[in-house]
DNA sequence: GTCCAGGCTCTTT
DNA sequence: AAAGAGCATGGA
């Protein structure tokens, strides 16, 4: 992959970048397409993302934080390659994503997303983030930015009743404050080993092992998790017959595939969603 | 109507 | 520690 960086834009050529692939496979929820183009809001920060048939360009007035966010310096076909080691009859689960990227999304973005999502699906999840920013977020021309934590300090459960988070309602005011809180600070999560990490975690409301692991992967790049959700627990009867809980299952994936462990996943969350759904 | 979605909390064994 | 009930909402 070619990549030419410029002041406020950076191309992609000879792409093994897939913007459809990495927006629409279930890691982020604050994205929309536009006519051929996406804009992708990550905390205070946007960017415009078109595809054309020889490059895909990224436009920002902060470019080097997506450069960042897009994992630009990572070698996937390497990953693959660890992966395949690990796994050898892994390769036909990357077709459901044969370009697909880990975004290095903010953690708190992560956090609240990752809250919603729990028993719910990707269409609706997107629906009630967008109405959070829209109530809660700043605007920055059509776009509006994902809330800050001071901006949902105030925030009460009937307002993200409105939103329509349902029961999570609950879980994300209770989170709200917890993270407003000294041991929730970016930078001593960030410092904490990804065991201590996740108990920390686990501690917030409407955060279990499942969203815990999503928030590891996504939000803090830990790629020794493995999230067991609906479709991975369908996903598992590839692997083995053996019956196993959602946390069997994920330690039975973190055991084969190690610190490639997220990647395998999201390729295999990947694969049931794309290939193994009737639609 | 029932089942399901990137599951969690709380209660009961 | 492990298993089960209950949970808001909207689409299939």
């Amino acid at each position: 992959m070619e990549i030419k960086r410029e002041k406020n834009s950076i191309i992609l050529k000879n792409i093994d970048f897939d913007i459809k692939e990495i927006l629409e496979c279930g890691q982020i929820f604050s994205f929309y397409e536009e006519n051929n183009s996406y804009i992708v809001v990550s905390s205070d920060k946007i960017c415009k993302i078109t595809k054309d048939e020889n490059f895909t360009k990224l436009e920002s007035d902060d470019i080097n934080y997506f450069y960042n966010f897009f994992d630009l310096d990572t070698d996937y076909e390497k990953i693959k390659k660890e992966i395949l080691k690990l796994y050898p009859n892994f390769f036909k689960f990357f077709e459901g994503g044969k370009n697909i990227r880990i975004l290095r999304q903010d953690p708190y973005q992560t956090i609240i997303s990752f809250i919603v999502s729990s028993n719910n699906n990707i269409k609706r999840i997107k629906k009630i983030l967008f109405s959070m920013s829209q109530k809660f977020g700043e605007k920055q021309g059509e776009i509006y930015l994902f809330p800050t934590l001071l901006s949902l300090k105030n925030a009460s459960i009937q307002d993200y009743k409105d939103l329509g988070a349902g029961y999570r309602s609950e879980y994300l005011y209770k989170s709200v404050k917890m993270l407003l809180e000294k041991d929730y600070e970016e930078e001593t999560l960030k410092s904490l080993p990804t065991k201590e990490l996740k108990k920390r975690l686990l501690n917030l409301s409407g955060v279990g092992e499942k969203v815990a692991d999503c928030i590891l992967f996504f939000g803090f790049n830990r790629t020794d998790v493995f999230p067991v959700d609906t479709w991975i627990r369908k996903g598992y009867s590839y692997f083995c017959e053996k019956k196993r809980s959602d946390k069997e299952i994920s330690s039975y994936f973190v055991d084969i595939f190690k610190n490639y462990s997220g990647y395998a996943q999201q390729y295999l969350y990947n694969y049931m969603i794309f290939c193994k759904n009737p639609n």
